[in-house]
DNA sequence: TCGTCTGGACTACATCTGTAATCGAAAGGT
DNA sequence: ACCTTTCGATTACAGATGTAGTCCAGACGA
Protein backbone atom coordinates (compact mmCIF):
# COMPACT_ATOMS: atom_id res chain seq x y z
CA UNK A 1 0.00 0.00 0.00
CA UNK A 2 1.75 2.63 -1.15
CA UNK A 3 -0.85 5.20 -1.62
CA UNK A 4 -1.42 7.38 0.98
CA UNK A 5 -4.77 9.82 1.38
CA UNK A 6 -5.16 12.65 3.12
CA UNK A 7 -7.82 12.99 6.01
CA UNK A 8 -10.07 15.00 3.71
CA UNK A 9 -9.48 12.58 1.34
CA UNK A 10 -10.31 9.71 3.66
CA UNK A 11 -13.28 10.88 4.55
CA UNK A 12 -14.45 10.67 0.78
CA UNK A 13 -12.99 6.47 0.93
CA UNK A 14 -15.19 5.92 3.96
CA UNK A 15 -18.19 6.96 2.03
CA UNK A 16 -17.44 4.87 -0.66
CA UNK A 17 -16.16 2.31 1.53
CA UNK A 18 -19.64 2.21 3.25
CA UNK A 19 -21.61 2.62 0.46
CA UNK A 20 -19.83 -0.92 -1.24
CA UNK A 21 -21.40 0.55 -4.51
CA UNK A 22 -20.20 2.88 -6.67
CA UNK A 23 -21.78 6.16 -5.66
CA UNK A 24 -21.47 9.77 -8.17
CA UNK A 25 -20.10 12.36 -6.93
CA UNK A 26 -23.36 14.23 -5.79
CA UNK A 27 -24.39 10.69 -4.42
CA UNK A 28 -20.92 10.90 -2.23
CA UNK A 29 -21.61 14.61 -1.10
CA UNK A 30 -24.85 13.56 0.67
CA UNK A 31 -23.15 10.73 2.42
CA UNK A 32 -20.49 13.00 3.82
CA UNK A 33 -20.73 13.32 7.82
CA UNK A 34 -22.75 16.79 7.99
CA UNK A 35 -20.13 18.39 10.36
CA UNK A 36 -17.84 18.33 7.75
CA UNK A 37 -19.72 21.55 6.14
CA UNK A 38 -18.36 20.41 2.75
CA UNK A 39 -19.90 22.49 -0.26
CA UNK A 40 -20.27 19.79 -3.70
CA UNK A 41 -17.37 20.86 -5.45
CA UNK A 42 -15.20 20.43 -2.45
CA UNK A 43 -16.57 16.78 -3.05
CA UNK A 44 -15.28 17.04 -6.30
CA UNK A 45 -12.11 18.29 -6.33
CA UNK A 46 -11.08 15.54 -3.34
CA UNK A 47 -12.54 12.56 -5.78
CA UNK A 48 -10.58 13.99 -8.99
CA UNK A 49 -7.63 13.98 -6.24
CA UNK A 50 -8.40 10.62 -5.52
CA UNK A 51 -8.51 9.41 -9.16
CA UNK A 52 -5.10 11.06 -9.73
CA UNK A 53 -3.89 8.78 -7.17
CA UNK A 54 -5.92 5.91 -8.56
CA UNK A 55 -7.23 5.36 -4.76
CA UNK A 56 -10.98 5.11 -6.62
CA UNK A 57 -11.78 4.18 -10.56
CA UNK A 58 -14.39 5.70 -12.46
CA UNK A 59 -17.06 4.04 -14.34
CA UNK A 60 -19.08 5.99 -17.42
CA UNK A 61 -23.00 5.91 -16.34
CA UNK A 62 -24.61 8.16 -18.60
CA UNK A 63 -23.33 12.09 -18.33
CA UNK A 64 -21.62 11.06 -15.53
CA UNK A 65 -19.43 8.57 -13.72
CA UNK A 66 -19.52 6.26 -10.49
CA UNK A 67 -16.98 5.75 -8.50
CA UNK A 68 -15.17 2.59 -6.91
CA UNK A 69 -12.99 2.63 -4.15
CA UNK A 70 -9.79 0.67 -5.60
CA UNK A 71 -8.01 -0.11 -2.33
CA UNK A 72 -9.53 -2.12 -0.06
CA UNK A 73 -10.34 -0.27 3.63
CA UNK A 74 -9.23 -3.54 5.25
CA UNK A 75 -5.63 -2.87 3.65
CA UNK A 76 -5.25 0.47 3.97
CA UNK A 77 -5.91 0.82 7.32
CA UNK A 78 -3.64 -2.26 8.29
CA UNK A 79 -0.81 -0.57 6.21
CA UNK A 80 -1.44 2.91 8.11
CA UNK A 81 -1.64 1.17 11.43
CA UNK A 82 2.02 -0.77 10.46
CA UNK A 83 3.22 2.92 9.72
CA UNK A 84 1.57 4.84 12.76
CA UNK A 85 2.74 1.99 14.98
CA UNK A 86 6.29 2.21 14.25
CA UNK A 87 6.42 5.91 13.63
CA UNK A 88 5.48 6.08 17.04
CA UNK A 89 6.42 2.66 19.44
CA UNK A 90 8.71 1.31 16.99
CA UNK A 91 6.57 -1.12 16.07
CA UNK A 92 5.25 -3.23 19.08
CA UNK A 93 2.00 -2.50 19.85
CA UNK A 94 1.75 -3.15 23.59
CA UNK A 95 3.15 0.37 24.51
CA UNK A 96 0.59 1.85 22.50
CA UNK A 97 -2.10 -0.04 24.11
CA UNK A 98 -0.54 0.92 27.62
CA UNK A 99 -0.73 4.46 26.65
CA UNK A 100 -4.16 4.42 25.56
CA UNK A 101 -4.59 3.04 28.86
CA UNK A 102 -3.31 5.61 30.83
CA UNK A 103 -6.12 8.32 28.54
CA UNK A 104 -8.74 5.89 29.90
CA UNK A 105 -9.68 5.39 26.21
CA UNK A 106 -9.72 1.95 26.96
CA UNK A 107 -12.72 0.39 29.29
CA UNK A 108 -13.53 -3.14 30.23
CA UNK A 109 -15.22 -3.86 27.46
CA UNK A 110 -12.36 -3.39 25.29
CA UNK A 111 -10.13 -5.21 27.58
CA UNK A 112 -12.37 -7.79 27.61
CA UNK A 113 -12.29 -7.78 23.34
CA UNK A 114 -8.52 -7.81 23.33
CA UNK A 115 -8.29 -10.47 25.94
CA UNK A 116 -10.78 -12.85 23.65
CA UNK A 117 -8.99 -12.01 20.27
CA UNK A 118 -5.71 -13.09 21.70
CA UNK A 119 -6.87 -16.06 22.94
CA UNK A 120 -7.96 -17.14 19.57
CA UNK A 121 -4.49 -15.67 18.06
CA UNK A 122 -2.41 -17.91 20.15
CA UNK A 123 -4.53 -20.86 18.97
CA UNK B 1 -2.92 18.39 23.67
CA UNK B 2 -3.58 20.71 20.54
CA UNK B 3 -0.24 20.69 19.35
CA UNK B 4 0.57 18.95 15.65
CA UNK B 5 3.81 17.78 14.52
CA UNK B 6 4.54 17.04 11.04
CA UNK B 7 6.87 14.32 10.71
CA UNK B 8 9.87 16.07 10.29
CA UNK B 9 9.16 18.06 13.17
CA UNK B 10 8.26 14.75 14.90
CA UNK B 11 11.94 13.59 14.06
CA UNK B 12 13.51 16.56 16.02
CA UNK B 13 11.58 16.15 18.64
CA UNK B 14 12.94 12.70 19.11
CA UNK B 15 16.14 13.83 19.12
CA UNK B 16 15.31 16.40 22.22
CA UNK B 17 13.31 13.78 23.63
CA UNK B 18 16.09 11.34 23.71
CA UNK B 19 18.51 13.82 24.77
CA UNK B 20 16.87 14.65 28.11
CA UNK B 21 18.81 18.05 28.05
CA UNK B 22 18.69 20.88 26.40
CA UNK B 23 20.61 20.83 22.58
CA UNK B 24 21.84 23.81 20.20
CA UNK B 25 20.94 23.50 16.63
CA UNK B 26 24.10 22.06 15.45
CA UNK B 27 23.80 18.93 18.10
CA UNK B 28 20.38 18.17 17.02
CA UNK B 29 21.20 18.04 13.56
CA UNK B 30 24.61 15.95 14.82
CA UNK B 31 21.42 13.18 16.18
CA UNK B 32 19.19 13.25 13.69
CA UNK B 33 19.40 9.91 11.64
CA UNK B 34 21.33 10.41 8.94
CA UNK B 35 18.99 8.33 6.72
CA UNK B 36 17.11 11.75 6.53
CA UNK B 37 20.07 13.41 4.84
CA UNK B 38 19.03 16.76 6.11
CA UNK B 39 21.50 19.81 5.72
CA UNK B 40 21.78 21.96 9.67
CA UNK B 41 19.70 24.80 7.35
CA UNK B 42 16.63 22.35 7.72
CA UNK B 43 16.94 21.56 11.27
CA UNK B 44 17.60 25.11 11.86
CA UNK B 45 13.97 25.30 9.73
CA UNK B 46 12.19 22.72 11.93
CA UNK B 47 13.50 23.66 14.77
CA UNK B 48 12.24 27.49 14.64
CA UNK B 49 8.50 25.92 13.06
CA UNK B 50 8.95 23.99 16.70
CA UNK B 51 9.74 27.35 18.44
CA UNK B 52 6.77 28.92 16.95
CA UNK B 53 4.10 26.33 17.61
CA UNK B 54 6.36 26.11 21.17
CA UNK B 55 6.57 22.49 21.00
CA UNK B 56 10.17 23.41 22.50
CA UNK B 57 11.71 26.42 24.28
CA UNK B 58 15.01 28.30 23.84
CA UNK B 59 17.63 29.01 26.53
CA UNK B 60 20.38 31.23 26.01
CA UNK B 61 23.72 29.94 26.29
CA UNK B 62 26.20 32.34 25.37
CA UNK B 63 25.73 33.28 21.72
CA UNK B 64 23.51 30.60 21.03
CA UNK B 65 20.13 29.12 21.99
CA UNK B 66 19.65 25.56 23.72
CA UNK B 67 16.13 23.96 23.11
CA UNK B 68 13.71 21.78 25.29
CA UNK B 69 11.35 20.16 24.24
CA UNK B 70 8.08 21.47 26.32
CA UNK B 71 5.79 18.58 25.72
CA UNK B 72 6.42 15.48 26.82
CA UNK B 73 6.77 12.41 24.25
CA UNK B 74 4.07 10.29 26.31
CA UNK B 75 1.59 13.09 25.93
CA UNK B 76 2.21 13.71 22.47
CA UNK B 77 2.27 10.03 21.85
CA UNK B 78 -0.85 9.56 23.42
CA UNK B 79 -2.97 12.22 22.22
CA UNK B 80 -1.45 11.09 18.79
CA UNK B 81 -2.77 7.31 19.59
CA UNK B 82 -6.11 8.46 20.51
CA UNK B 83 -6.54 10.33 17.72
CA UNK B 84 -5.53 7.79 15.14
CA UNK B 85 -7.84 4.85 16.76
CA UNK B 86 -10.61 7.43 16.89
CA UNK B 87 -10.19 8.35 13.30
CA UNK B 88 -9.83 4.21 11.82
CA UNK B 89 -11.27 2.71 14.54
CA UNK B 90 -14.07 4.57 15.73
CA UNK B 91 -12.04 4.75 19.23
CA UNK B 92 -11.82 0.73 19.64
CA UNK B 93 -8.20 -0.73 20.17
CA UNK B 94 -9.54 -4.22 19.81
CA UNK B 95 -9.56 -3.81 15.60
CA UNK B 96 -6.49 -2.06 15.48
CA UNK B 97 -4.80 -5.44 17.60
CA UNK B 98 -6.76 -7.32 14.90
CA UNK B 99 -5.63 -5.61 12.04
CA UNK B 100 -1.83 -5.53 13.24
CA UNK B 101 -2.20 -9.43 13.69
CA UNK B 102 -3.15 -10.34 9.80
CA UNK B 103 -0.07 -8.19 8.75
CA UNK B 104 1.92 -10.58 11.16
CA UNK B 105 2.74 -7.23 12.60
CA UNK B 106 2.14 -9.21 16.12
CA UNK B 107 4.39 -12.18 17.36
CA UNK B 108 4.58 -14.39 20.59
CA UNK B 109 6.68 -11.38 22.30
CA UNK B 110 4.08 -8.99 21.72
CA UNK B 111 1.90 -11.23 22.29
CA UNK B 112 2.68 -11.81 25.59
CA UNK B 113 3.45 -8.54 26.58
CA UNK B 114 0.03 -7.70 25.80
CA UNK B 115 -2.00 -10.45 27.96
CA UNK B 116 0.68 -9.31 30.90
CA UNK B 117 -0.19 -5.80 30.41
CA UNK B 118 -4.35 -6.53 30.48
CA UNK B 119 -3.43 -8.49 33.41
CA UNK B 120 -2.21 -5.15 35.16
CA UNK B 121 -4.92 -3.36 33.97
CA UNK B 122 -7.80 -5.81 35.33
CA UNK B 123 -6.28 -4.68 38.63
C1' DT C 1 42.21 45.04 15.41
C1' DC C 2 40.68 42.50 11.45
C1' DG C 3 39.09 38.80 9.09
C1' DT C 4 36.57 34.50 9.63
C1' DC C 5 33.32 31.46 11.41
C1' DT C 6 28.94 30.36 13.35
C1' DG C 7 24.30 31.09 15.01
C1' DG C 8 19.72 32.63 14.55
C1' DA C 9 16.50 35.23 11.46
C1' DC C 10 14.61 35.79 7.17
C1' DT C 11 13.66 34.38 2.51
C1' DA C 12 12.69 30.89 -1.10
C1' DC C 13 10.18 27.77 -3.45
C1' DA C 14 7.82 23.50 -4.95
C1' DT C 15 4.28 20.39 -3.38
C1' DC C 16 0.35 18.99 -0.66
C1' DT C 17 -4.01 20.10 1.54
C1' DG C 18 -8.42 22.25 2.50
C1' DT C 19 -11.82 24.57 0.50
C1' DA C 20 -14.00 26.35 -3.19
C1' DA C 21 -15.59 29.01 -7.81
C1' DT C 22 -16.05 28.91 -12.68
C1' DC C 23 -16.65 27.12 -17.28
C1' DG C 24 -18.07 24.55 -21.10
C1' DA C 25 -20.60 20.55 -22.67
C1' DA C 26 -24.22 17.56 -22.40
C1' DA C 27 -28.91 16.09 -20.83
C1' DG C 28 -33.54 16.99 -19.94
C1' DG C 29 -37.72 19.54 -19.69
C1' DT C 30 -41.26 22.14 -22.36
C1' DA D 1 -35.34 24.31 -30.58
C1' DC D 2 -34.16 26.68 -26.42
C1' DC D 3 -33.37 27.26 -21.57
C1' DT D 4 -31.95 25.36 -17.35
C1' DT D 5 -29.71 22.12 -14.65
C1' DT D 6 -25.92 19.19 -13.82
C1' DC D 7 -21.55 16.98 -14.82
C1' DG D 8 -16.71 16.71 -14.94
C1' DA D 9 -12.63 19.60 -15.78
C1' DT D 10 -9.98 23.47 -14.84
C1' DT D 11 -8.46 27.18 -12.08
C1' DA D 12 -7.83 29.56 -7.50
C1' DC D 13 -5.74 30.48 -3.47
C1' DA D 14 -4.13 30.42 1.36
C1' DG D 15 -1.76 27.71 4.73
C1' DA D 16 1.29 23.64 5.89
C1' DT D 17 5.32 21.03 4.76
C1' DG D 18 9.90 19.53 3.05
C1' DT D 19 14.03 21.20 1.99
C1' DA D 20 17.19 24.61 1.66
C1' DG D 21 19.91 29.24 0.78
C1' DT D 22 21.23 33.96 2.31
C1' DC D 23 22.29 37.64 5.54
C1' DC D 24 23.91 40.03 9.46
C1' DA D 25 25.76 40.40 14.00
C1' DG D 26 28.50 38.76 17.39
C1' DA D 27 32.42 35.51 19.04
C1' DC D 28 37.00 33.93 18.38
C1' DG D 29 41.51 33.27 16.65
C1' DA D 30 45.76 35.57 14.89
Amino acid sequence: MNIRLSEAELEVMEVLWAASQPLGATDVAERIPPQRQWTLATVKTLLSRLLAKQAIAPAKDGRRFLYTAMIERDIYVGAESRRFVSRLFGGRLSPLIAQMAEGEALDATDIADIEALLKRLKS
